[in-house]
DNA sequence: CATGGGGTATTC
DNA sequence: GAATACCC
């Protein structure tokens, strides 16, 4: 069902996003913020992308990750009534909710920094003013394309790019702007439809960050599952277009509990009971198969 | 005691 | 409304 546009956009580390604008000092330097800190130096709930390169994770200690990175700065969740309050953050979220409602009027708030929005009729409206231009390279500046992102270590922004010209290549078949007016005639409609949809998310991004100084990822597809997998490929600041036509690629070397809803007891029973370590081979099985071992809406 | 607070969805 | 599953 290749029929709407969806993006997942998602906020890097975003707790600790937060307490950076609250605290510039905090900015450019290992970062995390921790609930509670009484025993072994709180849980950590945020990790910035400094802190990460020392090893430091989420759920781990505070006193665990100073021995790891001994400059870390943490930052303590406000606490209220005896309890960790994370209405700052939830405040924080609906900032960036807003920005993203001025680019569609269908946009579901996902989690505190993770909102899915349709992005349908957003593209078809601005295909239709735009006709006679076309996508250049660089107006897609912090875009991936799934099979066209294979970097051999190195050069990853030659790599970056060079993949997005050859897949913009591909869909609008040499030059770019050739076989306009571009309408649902188009052969390569819904990669067209794609290329868009990567033009806006880029204009939505840079809005977020322009109104609210936050950054964040997004994953560019034609459904809510895609794309919360894709905007996992490729952060932070960046955005993944995963077009159609690629999908069993990357499904066939994708461990099934990568997957929305399938990290927990059903993925486990789809590796342990049918046999199914990849999403590949879970797409192989019929949905007969499937009504075998669970109740039709699961199958 | 030792990731935990909080969200949605489904089922009974 | 409670219990369960899954998520960040």
């Amino acid at each position: 069902m290749t029929d709407r546009v969806v993006v997942l956009l998602d906020m890097d580390c975003f707790y600790v996003q937060v307490e950076e604008r609250d605290n510039p000092h905090i900015k450019g330097v290992p970062a995390a913020v921790v609930q509670y800190n009484s025993w072994k130096g709180g849980g950590i709930i945020a990790v910035n992308y400094e802190a990460r390169a020392f090893g430091v994770k989420r759920g781990m200690r505070g006193d665990e990750a100073r021995g790891k990175c001994p400059d870390l700065q943490l930052v303590q969740v406000p606490v209220n009534r005896g309890k960790a309050d994370l209405t700052k953050y939830r405040d924080a979220g609906k900032e960036v909710i807003k920005v993203l409602c001025e680019f569609s009027d269908c946009v579901e708030r996902a989690s505190i920094d993770e909102a899915y929005i349709e992005l349908t009729q957003t593209v078809e409206d601005r295909i239709k003013k735009k006709n006679g231009t076309h996508i250049a390279t660089d107006m897609l500046k912090s875009s991936w394309v799934v099979g066209y992102d294979k970097t051999k270590d190195g050069d990853q922004q030659g790599v970056r790019e060079k993949g997005v010209h050859e897949w913009l290549n591909s869909v609008f078949e040499n030059g770019e702007d050739a076989a306009l007016p571009l309408d649902s005639n188009h052969p390569q409609w819904d990669n067209v439809r794609l290329a868009y949809a990567a033009l806006i998310c880029e204009d939505m991004r840079a809005a977020v960050l322009a109104q609210t100084g936050f950054k964040c990822s997004a994953g560019i597809t034609h459904n809510k599952m895609l794309s919360k997998l894709a905007c996992g490929l490729h952060k932070p600041n960046q955005q993944t277009v995963l077009p159609q036509d690629e999908v069993s690629q990357l499904w066939d070397g994708l461990p099934v509990g990568k997957v929305r809803h399938l990290g927990g007891k059903l993925g486990d029973s789809l590796t342990e009971e049918m046999g199914c370590n990849t999403m590949g081979d879970l797409a192989k099985l019929s949905l007969q198969q499937l009504i075998g071992r669970y109740d039709n809406k699961t199958a």
